[in-house]
DNA sequence: GCCATTAAATCCATTTTTCAGACTGAGTTG
DNA sequence: CAACTCAGTCTGAAAAATGGATTTAATGGC
């Protein structure tokens, strides 16, 4: 992997990698590359499911987020559900579809990449098992189950 | 962890969970959370790193590239260095920091999504170790070093 | 039924960002 | 010197984000 202490790496001439449209990560970053949207989903994560709750944390206008969430609903990342708490009225919540729950990885990694580089004391929020409380983090994984240092990888276009 | 499969999820009621100044994630988004800069390091990671291949690559406007580049290097996710191949003239080039290598494991993730849920045939590009060309994938690991199911974890707040 | 309240939006005017494409300038090749 | 390549910058139009005010729909209390 190309790496600024490596010494002076040499460039790829001139040839595309793998053709935009048809990269998974391109398609990704279209659907849910912008400010506000990842920041919906961890919320989703963190068990906020209504509109007001969410503003409030993410302090986004209501109108971005109420696109926002559309958009979510629309690609089948969220959907809206009607709720009603025994003695309250009916609310409406956005709930995560499984397409959405597995977004929780890259939000993880994104977390972890985050508390590494961009703060320097504690982490205000780990990841740990339910049942022990031991910590976890994101990394590489091999077929048998190891994990696997990132240096040691390399991407195999087909 | 909330999810729409799992029945009538109540919402949690009033409080914010983590403030978002202080979540890693949150300031990770706010740098690097826009349509371009993720599929940049995309970019890096595959050893693109010259001005012009990347915006062939990308189609992005190039005023937005330079602004972008000009961006992930002050905040030292890159550092643009000069070059030269024997025979050939001076030129620039951006390489990614450890820092940016760093990213490699958020877009690897990122790439397994988008792979897994927005497309049906086969992915283009996939993670292998280096020396066997085995395939990996990105997942969560316990202290212990093993795979821990995304599903029997929790965020753990301080 | 009528009023106040709350959740979930939508609307508006202003500012910021994006975009496509033309242009610039430095270094290289013929 | 003319043409070409690379790495940008500039420009004006279009799209998106912003904070704030307003709207709508469903209560619960009186």
């Amino acid at each position: 992997m190309a790496y600024a202490d490596d010494g002076p790496t040499v460039s790829r001439q001139q040839k595309t990698v793998v053709p935009l449209s048809e990269c998974g990560m391109a398609r990704a970053t279209d659907l849910i590359g912008d400010r506000w949207t990842l920041l919906i989903v961890r919320e989703a994560l963190y068990g906020v499911t209504r509109f007001d709750a969410m503003q409030a944390d993410l302090g986004a206008p209501r109108s971005v987020l109420s696109a926002r969430l559309k958009h979510l609903c629309d690609i089948g990342v969220m959907t809206k559900r009607p709720y009603k708490k025994p003695g309250e009225r009916q609310r409406h919540q956005y709930v995560l579809t499984s397409k959405g729950v597995d977004l929780a990885l890259p939000l993880m990694a994104l977390m972890q990449w985050g508390d590494k580089h961009l703060r320097d004391d504690a982490p205000p929020a780990q990841i740990v098992e339910r049942a022990s409380g031991a910590p976890c983090h994101v990394g590489l994984i091999s077929e048998q189950g190891a994990p696997v240092s990132i240096g040691k990888t390399t991407f195999k276009l087909h």
